[in-house]
DNA sequence: CATGTAAGTGCAACTAATCGCATTTACAAC
DNA sequence: GTTGTAAATGCGATTAGTTGCACTTACATG
């Protein structure tokens, strides 16, 4: 199954409809490396079809981020930026001190996932922190 | 000690400058209730002090969420939120079903933070989380 | 208290993001 | 295939947030 297929899939499976738009936009992101932000989405997504709206790049991203396709993160630059997330979850670690950034195993937050299950009734969706804190070289 | 001497004092430490607008936004901010946007800060500011611009209130709202006096936090709506923090921590878990908020106390996150310093060197700042996901009652 | 200077502010221009509404379109049902 | 309908899109307007730069001000030093 192509990824575009398999995209398709997760999405009527949540009872949405498949557009053109959303495919191309999904695609670009999926395709993209890590983190990128909306404009740049719709930049690249305008040169294989012109008249997208960046109001339907938010919505559409903003959707996805929903149903876990898709993340959403402030990693402390001005804007947001987007990662295609699929199954495969993860998270970042970045130092105030000398802007490196890190990447997180999900399974440093399984413990918590599991608290909040059992302690609050909470069944929470870790999808992608970003965790600000100063690194092993920047500490003195 | 009053409360603004007491913020004085923290800005002072960090190197900032005591101006009239940086006092007059955090103690705004200190004495309203909970997770208010920028704008609704400076209009409360502006009541007072009417010439403040709105890129002082931003960039005052940033530098002292980097000193952990406040937070910042995207929790859902479309504006981002800030909160005074100082020294008690909390968190925040908020159902994607019936969109309600409630609070976490930090030490949820304790034993990530020390798992971050012992296994990675990270000396994490777990300032103000949104976690996302599904409440008791809105599971089936 | 006068002076030097680095940090902070306001302004203006700009980009990022949201929202209401009229129109279009995917797709389910017949 | 035709039709009905709810969802999605594009557009325009608006709000949220950022950035560069000239000017101002807090405050350290003598
Ligand atoms: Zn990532
Ligand atoms: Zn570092
Ligand atoms: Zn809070
Ligand atoms: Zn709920």
């Amino acid at each position: 199954m192509s990824c575009e297929t398999e995209t398709a899939v997760v999405l009527r499976h949540a009872g949405q409809k498949i557009t053109p738009q959303r495919m191309l936009i999904l695609s670009t992101l999926r395709h993209a490396g890590e983190h990128v932000t909306a404009p740049i989405v719709l930049e690249a997504v305008r040169r294989l079809y012109p008249y997208v709206d960046a109001s339907t790049v938010y919505r559409t991203l903003g959707s996805a981020a929903e149903l876990g396709l898709v993340s959403e993160t402030d990693m402390g630059a001005g804007d947001t930026q987007f990662e295609w997330i699929g199954r495969d979850r993860h998270h970042h670690l970045i130092c105030r001190s000398c802007g490196g950034v890190s990447s997180l195993d999900n399974s440093y937050l399984d413990s918590l996932a599991t608290a909040l299950y059992d302690e609050q009734g909470f069944q929470a969706d870790l999808g992608h922190f970003a965790i600000f804190g100063v690194c092993q070289n920047c500490r003195v």
